[in-house]
DNA sequence: CCCACGACCTGTGGGC
DNA sequence: TGCCCACAGGTCGTGG
């Protein structure tokens, strides 16, 4: 389920059951995710307590009282849940309601209170590392990230310059984590929906106007999405069983055959392959 | 370097 | 009802 605003309200979700917790117990049930488990995981993660809950892109990520953060990426369809101990049979014996989902929970963690988080994965092209903290930007995954799109990191000037000369479309560009980190297909589609500009059109081309306002319409989608708790496709619940509501306010997203959400806009939302991914824009307006 | 495309893996929903 | 295909929120590797 996620993209940024889904991983920031799992985040969100995880933190307050999860930040100075010490993990009584930690169970990886199969060898590997899209990754195999690294060899010491279990043992680094017991016994360890969890200092701050925080993301960077689409990772999550657990800053522990060890060297090692642990590193998280949901993929397409990975998701955690929470619950709480039915009862207690002696202490730090715990028992649960039975799991509805068995076959697709493949990381168990388990806090010394007795609340479980589970992590569940049916395609299993999410991952979890150990990364040592303190050369973490070092990594593969972080080294070549881009700037947050939230943050002052990431502006027209930077857009302008990672734009210049291309060839592809903006969609594709944005889709790429060196660009700018944290967007994935439905924000970069709802972006330059909202900003008007078509998915196509070669990002060179793009008149340098265009780029603050597309940089403001990525910045207010995002917020707006992470204000609703994300979106929900699939009945995905978030980490505290709420379900995100973005996915009622997506303009084109999904919405081949809808007219134009556009003020004045007698478009009809098109859905076209583009990089082997769906696009969902309006032919009309966006230019 | 740039770009398009298939691969990874499983589940689900729509069309026939 | 049952079957088959298309498609799904993400990356990564290959080959032109």
């Amino acid at each position: 389920m996620p993209e940024l605003p889904e991983v920031e309200t799992v985040r969100g979700g995880l933190a307050p059951v999860l930040e100075g917790r010490r993990l009584a117990r930690v169970e990886a049930r199969r060898p590997d995710l899209r990754f195999p488990f690294p060899d010491n995981f279990v043992q680094v993660l017991t016994g360890a307590t969890v200092v701050k809950m925080e993301r960077q892109a689409k990772y999550l990520l657990a800053r522990l009282d060890r060297e090692d953060t642990l590193v998280m990426h949901l993929g397409m369809s990975g998701r955690f849940e929470i619950s709480r101990p039915e009862g207690q049979e002696r202490p730090g014996q715990f028992h649960y309601a039975p799991d509805p989902d068995p076959k697709h929970a493949h990381v168990l963690f388990e806090t010394e209170e007795g609340v479980r988080v589970t992590y569940y994965d049916p395609r299993r092209f999410g991952y979890m590392a150990l990364v040592n903290t303190a050369t973490m930007h070092l990594h593969p995954w972080f080294a070549e990230l881009g700037p947050e799109p939230l943050s002052d990191a990431f502006d027209a000037a930077r857009l302008k310059a990672a734009f210049a000369g291309r060839k592809q479309g903006p969609k594709t560009l944005l889709l790429d984590q060196r660009i700018v980190a944290g967007l994935g297909n439905i924000y970069v589609c709802e972006a330059l929906h909202r900003a008007r500009i078509s998915p196509f059109k070669p990002a060179g081309k793009i008149a340098a106007a265009k780029l603050p306002p597309l940089v403001q319409a990525i910045r207010d989608v995002l917020g707006e999405a992470i204000r609703a708790g994300g979106s929900t496709l699939r009945d995905y619940a978030q980490a505290d069983g709420a379900l995100g509501y973005f996915q009622h306010s997506f303009r084109v997203y999904d919405g081949e055959g809808r007219p134009c959400p556009n003020e004045g806009c007698k478009g009809v939302v098109a859905r076209e392959v583009q990089a082997g991914r769906s696009t969902f824009y309006c032919p009309v307006c966006q230019r």
